[in-house]
DNA sequence: GTCTATATCCCGATAGAC
DNA sequence: GTCTATCGGGATATAGAC
């Protein structure tokens, strides 16, 4: 019944896969030995050689079992209930989490694979492929939300996708490194700017502190920025 | 009269760090021995450790020899007499020119280096304070541009260093990866709507609503001649 | 397929001669 | 201060028993 050889094969695989995603991300992939990855896993080196060939054939294996991809589960997770800015305050919360374990290490993991992309073809191929599916994704998710909302967008979907990923990526590598530097006040002024939506009585202001800001329920957004006429 | 032995010193410090910079940013600093970086700089390793003590101290002493910074020389690098989405421009070509082995290679140097720092509170420091430094030169630079030009920010200049560098990193990270998936045209687009540069087309002048979202196909956008708007 | 044991290599760091 | 020589450790990967 049971079995065995397939089953467990399979079970290998599996626990080998977890655990190299934990400790790559944890401690980083060249920090981190076969013995160890194996060892969380609770089997031996001699497995991981036998499933994969070679560190690298791992890595890439964990690549290969990715289909999703960070833009692709924040945008989708945004509420449809909210104003436009309180969505991309949403999205802006989930990349700036960095109190959540997890997800920091493995946005840490995102930038490791990316740099090591730049210098390792096999592994930009990859990468590659899986950025653009979750391109093609976000487009489509943008596009509803520009036409849904009062927004002005300066390019084709699919450029809105690369615009917003790189500023959220930008954004969320400052703040690792020096939160007070990025506010979430200035990150969603910043996204609501570049993504074409109006604000409706916003200047610049300075301080920032983080906590429970909230989103000064501004609201509903039917429309109309007393202020700002047009020149 | 040639004090030999205190010349000799600083050549040698001055070569190991050279050698360190060139090797660290080409091929990563986990990847590059402290024998090979001596080797380089026409020593050997005994010598690395009389001067630093240890592999991370030379990187520390490197990083501590870094006054600039990308963004500080970006912004100092642009022309005065252009339009202000000329200047952007200019900027975006400093950032994406990928061609420039040096300066693609630094890049990567200095990606890891902040992969470094948010496992390494040490090296985090350094960072942080040069980033710090660097961020006060481009807010002055940006407060000084956003005047002279017909721009309407959304933040104080030291938000919208912030700003400008994130979208700029994240926009470079993409188009390492995939250039294709990044135009010129589509970064400038997004430079201008992030810092409030009206773009002569249509788009910030009406508060009006839906309506056009303009994928106006040209990508490549060699040149724009398309002067100051200011009305 | 998995484990044990080991071959092989290379790295960071130290000791001591000069 | 710099070099030569080397230690000790840990890494990837392989060989062969089960």
């Amino acid at each position: 019944m049971s079995k065995t050889q397939e089953e467990r094969k399979a079970d290998t695989r599996a626990r080998l896969l977890g655990a190299a995603a934990d400790l790559f991300a944890g401690q980083g992939i060249d920090a981190v030995s076969v013995d160890t990855v194996a060892e969380a896993a609770g089997r031996t080196s001699g497995a991981v050689y036998a499933h994969f060939g070679s560190k690298q054939g791992l890595l890439l294996a964990l690549l290969d079992s990715w289909k999703d991809s960070v833009l692709t589960v924040l945008l989708a997770e945004v509420a449809v209930s909210d104003s436009p800015r309180g969505q991309l305050r949403a999205v802006w919360d989930n990349v700036a989490d960095t109190a959540d374990e997890s997800s920091g290490r493995w946005s840490l993991l995102e930038h490791e694979l990316w740099l090591r992309a730049a210098r390792d073809p096999e592994v930009a191929e990859v990468i590659r492929v899986r950025d653009a599916e979750a391109r093609r994704y976000s487009a489509r998710q943008l596009a509803g939300w520009t036409t849904s909302v009062d927004s002005r967008p300066i390019a084709a979907p699919d450029g809105m996708a690369v615009l917003l990923k790189a500023l959220l990526t930008g954004l969320a590598m400052q703040r690792r490194l020096d939160p007070e530097s990025v506010s979430d006040e200035l990150a969603v002024r910043g996204l609501c700017s570049l993504l074409g939506v109006p604000e409706h009585g916003a200047q610049l202001c300075a301080p920032a502190r983080s906590g429970s800001l909230s989103p000064t329920d501004s609201n509903s957004a039917t429309e109309h920025p007393d202020e700002e006429p047009h020149r």
